[in-house]
DNA sequence: GATATTTCGATGCAATTGCATGAAAACCAA
DNA sequence: TTGGTTTTCATGCAATTGCATCGAAATATC
């Protein structure tokens, strides 16, 4: 038997190809209901919200993107862009000079209010719907290990 | 209670939002590996792979493409990176004009048996070894539904 | 407290992706 | 047939990402 293929190894590699098609589709099909009630994109979104959730608190670039795993550089063009459409504000911090707080303008505030319900909508018809809350439970306790 | 947050939602957005981090987190860390080796991106080396399960029998693009998920113009030009490289070759098809076949050259065929084992270990120590094989047939069972 | 090292964020450039659209062949319906 | 529709693949252009590197501020070391 030829080992140098996916599809003969054993188990573990078919289960990660399993993982990444269905992670990838199932994240396509989410954005493309976004895109479709003309929303902004989901890591536009994911900024909004991890700003949102850290409330009273206010973060800084480097704390959004160790909360979202997305590399540095990309997080800094990422604000650019929100603060360019006034859906946040970058504002200078006297503790930490080459730093900044993100704050959440109202527009970004409005923007939030409006992607969640077809965000939640989108998450539960292709994902939460499909699920026993067995297998979410199940499913929570794997991914706790990865 | 404020609804309009990821983490004041019900258990399944959380899960969703874990599954999303997770699995994009892998994916970055088995690309590192590969990246660290002076390997091809994964996205080359799962079309090349793709190919060579499919034999004897030749892909066209647009199967390739169904295979992976992945549109239909990135398909294209994936393809055209590939065959820049010498790693695959496009043969025209008489049985449809419009198509071809996409065929794996020596070199391509050197390059899957180069990447194969740094790939398989970079599954196994980020993901296999992090499960026992009841969690992997748990996760596949729940993979199958989504 | 002077110097070296690390951290935080920005940016030029190349590679890739998304989107709209085009061209050619296949298919279909009257 | 002939004309309209669909399928298959390519491509121009804009947006995004990856990579290397920079400048400035903070921190550590001596």
């Amino acid at each position: 038997m030829n080992e140098n293929n996916i599809s003969d190894c054993q188990i573990s590699c078919q289960a990660w190809a399993q993982f990444m098609r269905v992670s990838g589709n199932l994240l396509q099909k989410v954005e493309a209901d976004l895109k479709a009630a003309d929303l902004l994109p989901l890591a536009w979104f994911d900024v909004l919200s991890e700003v949102r959730r850290a409330q009273p608190k206010w973060l800084r670039p480097i704390d959004i993107q160790e909360k979202m795993l997305v590399k540095q550089y990309n997080m800094s063009r990422l604000i650019e862009r929100l603060a360019n459409e006034d859906l946040v504000e970058r504002k200078s911090c006297d503790c930490d000079k080459r730093g900044m707080y993100i704050v959440l303008t109202a527009k970004g505030n409005a923007a939030l209010d409006d992607i969640w319900p077809v965000y939640k909508a989108a998450i539960d018809q292709h994902f939460g719907d499909k699920l026993s809350p067995n297998e979410i439970s199940s499913l929570m306790k794997i991914l706790g290990k990865l």
